[in-house]
DNA sequence: GCAAAAGTGTTAAGGCTACACCCATGC
DNA sequence: GCATGGGTGTAGCCTTAACACTTTTGC
């Protein structure tokens, strides 16, 4: 018996922002089969690539894009998730700053776009349930691993790493308790300057995560809870 | 190009008694690479099998064992894991209740042995490293879900159920607000019987898991923390 | 009776929730 | 001034942590 199994790693990009929500990147599929529909940025791994560095590659090749955190989530095996035949997929999980999202056209470039999670167009195989499957994922994980700081900007206001929880859980938090919390931890470092040109109301604090900090912490035995 | 790339699915198989702690099904390898060494049960996936289909038909062929609750991990992909080639695992963590954990030989057994989780014969390839990262994802997954129940007897003594925790978590919990808890999520029914013979002092009251209670009350919304 | 394990209760401390109030900015 | 969002404080509640006493068995 020999054995004939392909293997893609593919990769759910999320960016956030408070204006627009979580935002995952998708490409339109230039082939068939499911072609015109759109797919997660990813493709088949070369014999001798790591996983990981496959992802990097084709986000890079596709979008122009550099992801600031990646970690594997889960394998899609199911034999009929493509028409081709049997490929397994290692679904991994991408986060991106906002600032940084911006994709740039190139040689490999496919059409690529930015989509609403809770608004997703049409898409190929099982990639919707994948994408469904990564906030899960990042809403596990939130609880306890500093991944929301991969998402905002090196500086950023206390009220935007809020409601990037308040997205992921879905639900409103409490903004004074938020804070108290987050400060109590001393997970966040002042920064000397504050937010410039606010749409509205008082210039908030600019803060920046203290990887150093966390790290102590973790390293103390205690249980790191950074939002419960 | 051609992808060459084999995909093996294997599991870490646990079971768990107060008498013994927690041990690993380990079976040894009788062709090279790392012949004589002990690995994780698996194999090769066939072209048209699901991967946990996979898992149980080779937990079946090497020890006559039936998981009672199985689930995809994480897949371990360096390109130089295997002396053969570009090899993945797709590896799997696997429950069973120490009654019935027994090995049965059989036409395709391979010489299987249960090993206490913290020590570990001499193992094959990265094995070592996937039964660690079991007893983390363990570690993680029992904060919320109902996994200890599936190594337990249906019927069991809550004493049983708080040293599962306490050996998972490395740590002594009190047994007594350990009750308490465990009894107000109202997760536990009580047994009309009690301990038979209990080696020394008062006969345990018993208890089974009411799932019904549990899918309820995680229906409702609520996070459900069974142990923090 | 004695040792050992199981069942039940009490109390204090700490964390979380739900609030009220004041501050700094743009218009 | 007023609207809007940001920063700080406080009181009550509830959960958890620490601990004492009683009960039921085997020997």
């Amino acid at each position: 018996m020999h054995q004939h199994i392909r293997v893609t790693a593919e990769a759910v990009v999320l960016r956030y922002s408070s204006k627009e929500g979580m935002m995952v990147l998708l490409t339109k599929r230039t082939i068939p089969p499911h072609i015109f529909k759109w797919g997660l940025p990813g493709g088949f791994v070369h014999n001798d690539e790591p996983l990981e560095a496959c992802v990097h590659r084709e986000l890079k090749d596709e979008t122009g894009l550099r992801a600031n955190y990646l970690e594997q989530m889960s394998t899609w095996g199911n034999p009929d998730r493509d028409p081709r035949g049997r490929v397994l997929c290692v679904a991994h999980l991408a986060l991106i700053r906002h600032s940084a999202s911006k994709i740039v056209l190139g040689a490999g470039t496919k059409e690529s776009k930015w989509y609403p999670v809770r608004e997703l167009p049409v898409t190929a195989f099982d990639h919707a349930e994948i994408v469904a499957a990564a906030i899960d994922h990042l809403r596990v994980r939130l609880h306890t691993e500093p991944l929301a700081f991969e998402m905002l900007d090196e500086k950023f206001p206390v009220s935007e790493l809020e409601k990037l929880y308040e997205w992921v859980y879905d639900r409103s938090v409490d903004r004074r308790n938020f804070q108290k919390k987050i400060n109590g931890l001393g997970l966040l470092a002042a920064r000397p300057e504050k937010l410039k040109h606010p749409l509205q109301g008082r210039p908030a604090q600019l803060y920046s995560f203290n990887r150093e900090k966390f790290l102590e912490l973790k390293e103390s035995g205690a249980p790191v809870e950074i939002f419960s």
